[in-house]
RNA sequence: GCCCUCAUCGUCUAGAGGCCUAGGACACGGGCUUUUCACGCCUGUAACUGGGGUUCGAAUCCCCAUGAGGGCACCA
């Protein structure tokens, strides 16, 4: 192995789904990993016992592999924890904390959470920010509480050079002596992460600006292990458009507002209940907001059918947004390949990448911007290429397009391709050919009862029932014909439109009509016909 | 409160002292095309946060102000 070879990381902590801030970082470091043909290592950061999840784990893992990010080493996806989760290295982390306590650059603290709250209540009415060290009077004694490891930073400034960002620097003044292993005797991140980047020979620390104040006391640390740091590269931040930060809580606001709107309108709660199934003590709990339970939001948007912002990967997978269009949309927040260009593969993407032209400025997530580029990407795609991505969607939804064929799945692409900004707004706008339309009563008044509608679509049946093989090529003549009926030039398409597919929107007839078939087409005209009476 | 970072159209951005009358894309407006909805094509509106320097010349360099964001946990 070369010795100069660059290693990057992702290293999420599984306490929830994986966010689209966290793929943009993993992408980051795959793509620069990629490209100098280097390593990408996936670990996972369980040292908080209590939040962390194995179910959470592997949900990021298999979003990890939906967007196409491989890992060289890592979590093996259904397999068990291995050595690149943090709960199975405490023998690694506790001999090097050993050594530092032997070194004396740790040291045991005591106080218990309540004291250390006081002590920074005390700070705070000074006006003066609160500092842990060895030397500060007033510690707590030895046994009088829970035992932590506290490591002792010096009393220097430190300054780094950030790829992005360029020379920062801290005051000695600044740092305090944080707590490396907790009284559960579990290493914190602090600690963990440099460990493991050293363990594991990571040259290359690429993330989130948010730990950009985390990197001095990283340093401190290498520094008293004797070890090389990595170099470190901090990339902005992505915000909603409000510029608040996206979080999981905007789905949950979401839906409590959506659900408040719905009792507001006169219905109960127990109809909330039943159409969502959530138990009654769980709804109210989350409706007092004392849960944020991102499952429950997910089943109240679902039962009002509100739409819930995107937050997490598989909430856009969900959604019907196809990977390679979100890592693309990500990719250019915060990072510009110059040249004018946008739309771009991920061949291209590892041939423009580089930290020197990632920007320095915090970006908003433009959901507008990121629909219309996956409108191009479906557009941009082939069938054979969609009917994967259709299959990813449909393992993760229920919409009836989930049941069809597969050559129904080909028409249906072809169909909507040009005309859907996601899988989901086709899934949705195609559930006429599946299951007996809900008739859109203003678009039916307007286009079947008024007028001359009902004689049209009398017509209209009568010309489709001379046809005797249902096919492309008979079909084509007619709506041709069917397209001069009438005083307006294309009102009896309409009417057509409306009987058959249940609404003024619709792809062109002859492909819906050809795909639905012949007796489900003259059955739903005989039905709209009956209902004009 | 303290520390750190950032600052170009509504949004993502290009721009490394003269190529800037500031370019591209999304969004928005107008038009063409059209059996609906879209797609597509043409076209328009729209920005260098403010003030001081430096320089023959500043969106670009420096300083200050302002604004925005991040950090200050036995969370990562």
């Amino acid at each position: 192995m070369d010795s100069n070879m660059i290693k990057t990381r992702f290293a999420p902590s599984p306490t929830g789904f994986l966010h689209v801030g966290g793929a943009r970082t993993a992408l980051f470091n795959w793509l620069y990993a990629r490209k100098h043909g280097g390593q990408f290592v996936l670990r996972i950061e369980d040292t908080d016992q209590v939040r962390s999840t194995a179910e959470s784990a592997a949900g990021i893992l298999s979003d990890l592999q939906w967007l196409g990010l491989n890992w060289d080493c890592g979590p093996q996806p259904g397999g068990v924890k291995n050595e690149y989760f943090q709960s199975m290295r405490l023998d690694l982390y506790n001999a090097h904390l050993d050594k530092l306590v032997k070194d004396r650059r740790a040291y045991e603290a005591y106080e218990t959470p309540q004291q250390l709250a006081a002590m920074r209540m005390v700070a705070e009415k000074m006006k003066r920010p609160f500092r842990y060290r060895r030397n500060m009077p007033g510690r707590a004694e030895r046994g009088s509480g829970p035992t932590v490891l506290r490591f002792e930073m010096p009393f220097e400034t430190i300054t780094f050079h950030d790829l992005i960002l360029g020379d920062i620097s801290v005051g000695g003044e600044e740092h305090d002596d944080i707590i490396i292993r907790k009284s559960d005797g579990f290493p914190t991140y602090h600690f963990a992460v440099v460990v493991d980047d050293h363990d594991m020979g990571i040259t290359h620390v690429l993330r989130a600006q948010e730990h950009l104040m985390n990197t001095p006391k990283h340093l401190g640390l290498y520094q008293a292990l004797g070890w090389q740091p990595p170099a470190h590269a901090h990339m902005p931040l992505v915000f909603n458009m409000d510029n608040t930060k996206m979080s999981k809580r905007d789905k949950t606001k979401a839906a409590r507002a959506a659900a408040a709107a719905w009792i507001k309108q006169g219905h109960t709660l127990e109809t909330l209940v039943e159409k969502s199934g959530i138990p009654a003590d769980q709804l109210k709990e989350f409706l007092d907001k004392k849960t944020d339970d991102s499952r429950l939001a997910a089943a109240i948007g679902a039962a009002l059918a509100v739409h819930l912002p995107e937050i997490d990967v598989q909430d856009f997978r969900r959604s019907g947004y196809l990977s390679d269009a979100l890592l693309n949309f990500i990719a250019l927040i915060g990072w510009s390949p110059g040249e004018n260009r946008e739309i771009l593969s991920r061949e291209e993407m590892l041939q423009l990448f580089s930290l020197e032209t990632i920007g320095k400025t915090s970006g908003r997530f433009d959901r507008k911007k990121l629909l219309w580029m996956n409108g191009e990407y479906i557009r941009k795609r082939s069938i054979d290429d969609l009917l994967h991505d259709l299959a990813a969607f449909n393992a993760v939804t229920n919409y009836p397009i989930k049941h069809a064929t597969e050559s129904q799945q080909r028409d249906l692409l072809a169909m909507y391709q040009e005309r859907t900004g996601t899988l989901a707004e086709m899934a949705e706008n195609s559930r006429f050919f599946f299951e007996e339309p809900e008739m859109d009563a203003a678009a039916f008044k307007k286009h079947v009862e008024s007028g001359n509608g009902r004689v049209l679509l009398q017509q209209i049946r009568d010309m489709l029932d001379s046809i005797t093989d249902w096919s492309k090529d008979q079909l084509a003549p007619v709506i041709e014909k069917i397209i001069e009926l009438g005083e307006k030039r294309g009102s009896a398409p309409q009417t057509l439109r409306v009987a058959v597919c249940g609404g003024s929107v619709s792809p062109p007839l002859l492909e819906t009509m050809c795909l639905l078939g012949r007796s489900t087409t003259l059955a739903r005209i005989d039905k709209a016909l009956q209902k004009t009476g």
